[in-house]
RNA sequence: AGUCGCGUAGCUCAGUGGUAGAGCACCUCCUUGACAUGGAGGUGGUCGGUGGUUCGAUCCCACUCGCGACUACCA
């Protein structure tokens, strides 16, 4: 083995061997389990966000693959219609076309084409980090048996009254010329005015002054409204005002939705442009006067002079006119949320159309139910409030989009405008028995994205047929993903998965954090301060970042600024630091949900910890390569029988964490054993055993077969959290450990398999807790700690070895450090180790204190008595302080009485200790300082 | 306005009704035979503030300050 891990060769040699194995299609008769992938939209590259759920995904996936689930992760992408959509359109406007010349037809074949070609970006990425989806089954939302599904549903939801077509007030997107859904709309605060304009009375003097924020709508204004109980306007109500710059009049009215205290009180209303006024004009029958084409410019309702002027134009104009009538009363600086489409950014208008709606309540309730219930659980549970909150308030879907990219609506019109439903032509002409001759044409539009995505958890497995998978798979065992899509897909699928399948579609939805920045920005565009997953893993030099980041920016202005900001972060660009340290990252991050500052310095430490393994497992292999045949007879060392105990601690503890998807605690585990426990402690216990003369040829067997079979074990248990490592360093240790299979008392349950991700995954229960081994070596670990504590603050040179005096040891003490002499001596850098009888006398040492046993290390040439003065004082003061706290505790008389007597106990034995210790350090501070003559 | 969350070491984060933890950074020593992407030792925190419950609060409760997210509305 090299002497450091490098991943970059490795990873890509590794995934192409596991994918084209067919190891990641589900198998075995156990259990299903199964994660839906949330389909990536087709457009999309693989962002931190991706790669971090995805690793979260995959070491669930792996997991329970390696317990004997049959798994299923099914991977697919999304159409995401209005998206791909737009990036075809962007190419076509490059060459000077729009998609209005190509005509539909045309436009779509594009659009597929381009779909081939540059679709699948995010799938191939997907693959450098490893995950273990079945590409076998890999679905697109418009596979033809996905549509399928997708016009069945919508189908069955029309012929149950639960789709049906209406025209109102939907949010339009006046550039890309479709309505959206509500989700859709992003609206931000934005600094615009509030006019003020008089509205005069139809008959005798005086006006009525309405605020408003958009005064062009004006123009389709049908009436004021004021409050009923607003006493200033009694005398006005049903008085006709005279709409200014129309010529028309309108009534004033009286609705409870105004509130007075508010500007002046009175609203004029635009019921065909704006939501509100909208409701109000269904309450008062007023008028709906649409006053904009699609486009957003004014129409043939408002004056000759104003049409085809833009809404922003019109504004300036109409304003200007309001002021030379001295109809402005006056101008007031005002804040507003301005609806914006999440697409194009921008305004959005509320505008009067036909659309198709799913009624949405008959759907909602089940769905809510299902959670109440817990039939569906949100980890973490708060998430569900969140999505009762929505679901408590939902209003209908309109699913309908004026785009050509998508499923389009299975409905057909005749020339009298009759609607027909149907899954084809031909069902709708047989359905309503339509004469062969009268002329059909389908309902132009599309639907939305989500409606498809809302089927994903069955479409994808086969409905609206009864497949194996789909009786398998259905419902999935759980949903990773953010908190972001929770209103526009879990919440669809769950009301679609309920109505169709009648069941859940996932029993558990663990909710993720977003990733942000080291500062815990945002990664955006515009901010410069995206990381790239790809280039964490494989590195970048600073001109490729800079070029990256800096390239194709909507704001040219901010170029600067980013350059900089790059070039501070990363001045060398960014170190490779291979997948399995990425993952490990995120998995160590993936707590209770919460957002997610992405450090470097942390991939660096599990970088390393990947080299430490490596490190650990060139170790191991070292020293049990070419050492003969180990199954022979074999006896346990107390190092062995301590690691296997641990390890079995360490199994039980990722079990549990996982379990709860705490990916942060299994993480931590494991990190902790394999550096902590193994390396560190366990790897240099072995070395007494193996390099020691007087060890007997059983014994360094059972030391070599414990190495080999823990190490085997734990690469299992980490191969979830970091598959491709462990793989690499697996392949080697595999053939040795094989021929072990049959001895009785190796632990590697292994049957024999060409891949680690076959393997089973290690169950705590096979390997035995030993209190006995675990307190000894707690000893030992003590007795080697406080010599190495006086060593490295005494500066004396690891090479050098020292004699260790004994004071006051016990039975145990004596018989342990007898028996572990070798360990003892090898770890801590002793030459000797002797007991004192009570009577002997100490040489001027310096101490440490490890219960009532003293350890004494003769300051001969070695210490500086002024050094280790300081050392015992500070020693002391420790002690002093902690002994007061307990003294003050114990000394209430209440926490005597009330407290748990075992907790009283502890402290009062915590006590009587200290007190103990600091006599002893306090006789040695004097006779150290009389030595050092201060 | 409503809902949810966060405030713990220089930074990024775990955590617990009973002696405050990790990674990174920092300081000292060490190239010893797995690893300098390393080893050994060490510095560093009145756990945002105030009050309450309790024998005991960083943890539970109330209030408060600061930060964030989401939903709705704002004529």
């Amino acid at each position: 083995m090299e002497k450091a891990y490098s991943p970059g060769e490795i990873e890509t040699r590794t995934y192409q061997r596991w994918e084209s194995s067919g190891a990641f299609a589900p198998s075995g008769e156990g259990e299903a389990y199964c994660i839906m992938l949330p389909p990536p939209n087709v457009t999309g590259t693989l962002h931190m966000g991706h790669a971090f759920q995805h690793t979260l995904m995959d070491t669930l996936t792996r997991w329970h693959r390696m317990r004997g689930y049959s798994t299923l992760w099914q991977p697919g992408t999304d159409h995401a219609g209005i998206a791909t959509q737009m990036v075809v359109e962007r190419q076509l406007g490059a060459e000077g076309k729009h998609r209005l010349d190509l005509g539909r037809e045309k436009f779509l074949e594009r659009v597929w084409k381009w779909k081939a070609e540059s679709g699948s970006t995010i799938t191939r990425q997907m693959r450098r980090l490893g995950t273990s989806v079945d590409w076998s089954r890999d679905k697109f939302t418009m596979d033809p048996e996905l549509s399928r599904g997708v016009t069945e549903v919508f189908v069955r939801l029309h012929e149950e009254g639960l789709i049906y077509r209406g025209k109102r007030l939907v949010n339009w997107d006046p550039v890309l010329l479709t309505a959206v859904s509500d989700l859709e709309v992003l609206s931000e605060e934005e600094n615009g005015s509030l006019w003020h304009i008089r509205y005069p009375l139809a008959q005798g003097a005086g006006h009525v002054v309405v605020a408003t924020t958009r005064p062009e709508t004006l123009l389709g204004d049908t009436a004021v409204a004021v409050n009923p109980d607003d006493q200033r306007y009694q005398p006005l109500l049903g008085k006709q005002l005279t709409l200014p710059l129309t010529g028309r009049t309108i009534p004033v009215i009286a609705d409870g939705y105004v509130d007075a205290a508010f500007g002046s009180g009175a609203v004029k209303i635009t019921p065909a442009h704006d939501f509100n006024d909208y409701e109000m004009g269904l309450r008062h029958n007023l008028a709906q006067i649409n006053i904009f084409t699609p486009d957003a410019k004014l129409n043939e309702n408002a004056p000759e002079r104003f049409r085809g002027l833009d809404r922003f134009d019109a504004r300036k104009q109409i304003v200007a006119e309001l002021e030379a009538a001295g109809l402005i009363e006056k101008i007031e600086p005002h804040k507003l949320k301005v609806p914006r489409g999440d697409r194009t950014g921008a305004v959005i208008e509320p505008y009067l159309t036909d659309q198709w709606y799913v009624k949405i309540a008959p759907l909602a309730e089940p769905a809510l139910k299902a959670v109440e219930e817990g039939r569906t659980r949100f980890v973490p549970e708060n998430w569900s409030k969140t999505y009762y909150e929505w679901m408590r308030n939902i209003k209908d879907w309109c699913v309908s989009r004026q785009l050509w990219w998508g499923h389009r609506i299975p409905a057909w019109y005749d020339d009298a405008g009759s609607i027909y439903v149907g899954r084809d032509e031909a069902e709708v002409r047989k359905k309503h028995s339509l004469a062969p001759d009268l002329r059909l044409r389908q309902d132009d539009d599309v639907l939305d994205t989500w409606f498809s995505s809302a089927l994903w958890p069955f479409s994808t497995l086969g409905w609206p047929d009864t497949t194996a998978p789909l009786k398998k798979f259905y419902p999935t065992s759980v949903l990773v993903t953010g908190f972001d899509i929770i209103f526009f897909w879990v919440a669809r699928m769950m009301m679609m998965g309920l109505k169709f399948m009648g069941d859940v579609p996932f029993r558990d939805v663990y909710i993720t954090g977003l990733i942000r920045d080291e500062n815990g920005d945002k990664m955006s565009k515009a901010k410069g301060n995206i990381i790239d997953p790809l280039d964490v893993i494989d590195g970048i030099s600073l001109a490729d970042l800079l070029a990256k980041r800096t390239s194709g920016l909507m704001q040219p202005h901010l170029k600067d600024k980013i350059d900089k900001a790059t070039r501070k972060q990363f001045p060398d660009g960014i170190a490779p630091f291979g997948t399995d340290a990425l993952r490990f990252t995120f998995a160590s991050l993936a707590g209770a949900s919460r957002d997610i500052n992405f450090e470097f310095g942390r991939v660096g430490g599990y970088r390393n910890f990947c080299n430490k393994l490596w490190n650990g497992a060139r170790f191991v292999l070292m020293t049990v390569e070419g050492q003969g045949d180990l199954s022979g007879a074999a006896e346990l060392s107390i190092a062995d029988r301590w690691i296997v105990s641990r390890f079995a601690a360490t199994l039980a503890q990722v079990d549990s964490s996982l379990k709860e998807y705490r990916f942060d605690f299994a993480a931590t585990a494991l990190y902790e054993f394999t550096w902590y426990e193994f390396c560190d402690w366990y790897l240099e216990l072995t070395k007494p055993v193996l390099q020691g003369e007087a060890t007997t040829e059983a014994q360094k067997r059972g030391t070599r077969r414990t190495l080999l079979t823990v190490l085997e074990a734990l690469l299992r248990a980490l191969h979830p959290l970091m598959p491709f490592i462990t793989e690499e360093i697996w392949q080697r240790v595999i053939p040795l450990v094989a021929p072990l299979a049959a001895a009785a008392d190796v632990r590697a349950t292994t049957s024999r398999t060409e891949l680690l991700m076959q393997a089973r995954y290690p169950a705590s229960t096979d390997y035995a807790a030993d209190s006995q081994a675990e307190a000894e070596v707690s000893w030992m670990k003590q007795f080697i700690l406080a010599v190495r504590q006086i060593r490295g603050e005494m500066d004396i040179a690891p090479s050098r070895k020292i004699p260790l005096l004994l004071q006051n040891a016990g039975e145990r003490d004596r018989a342990l450090t007898q028996k572990h002499f070798a360990y003892l001596s090898r770890l801590a850098g002793l030459e000797a180790i002797t007991p004192l009888s009570a009577g002997d006398a100490a040489p001027e040492s310096a101490t440490a204190m490890l219960g009532d046993l003293t350890l004494l290390v003769p300051m001969a040439g070695l210490i500086d008595p002024k050094a280790e003065a300081e050392r015992l004082t500070k020693r002391i003061a420790k002690n002093e302080s902690d002994v007061g706290k307990l003294k003050g505790k114990l000394g209430n008389a209440s926490f005597v009485k009330h407290a748990p007597p075992d907790v009283v106990a502890a402290d009062q034995a915590r006590l009587a200790e200290l007190e103990s210790q600091n006599l002893s350090l306090a006789a040695q501070l004097e006779r150290v300082r009389r030595l050092g003559g201060t």
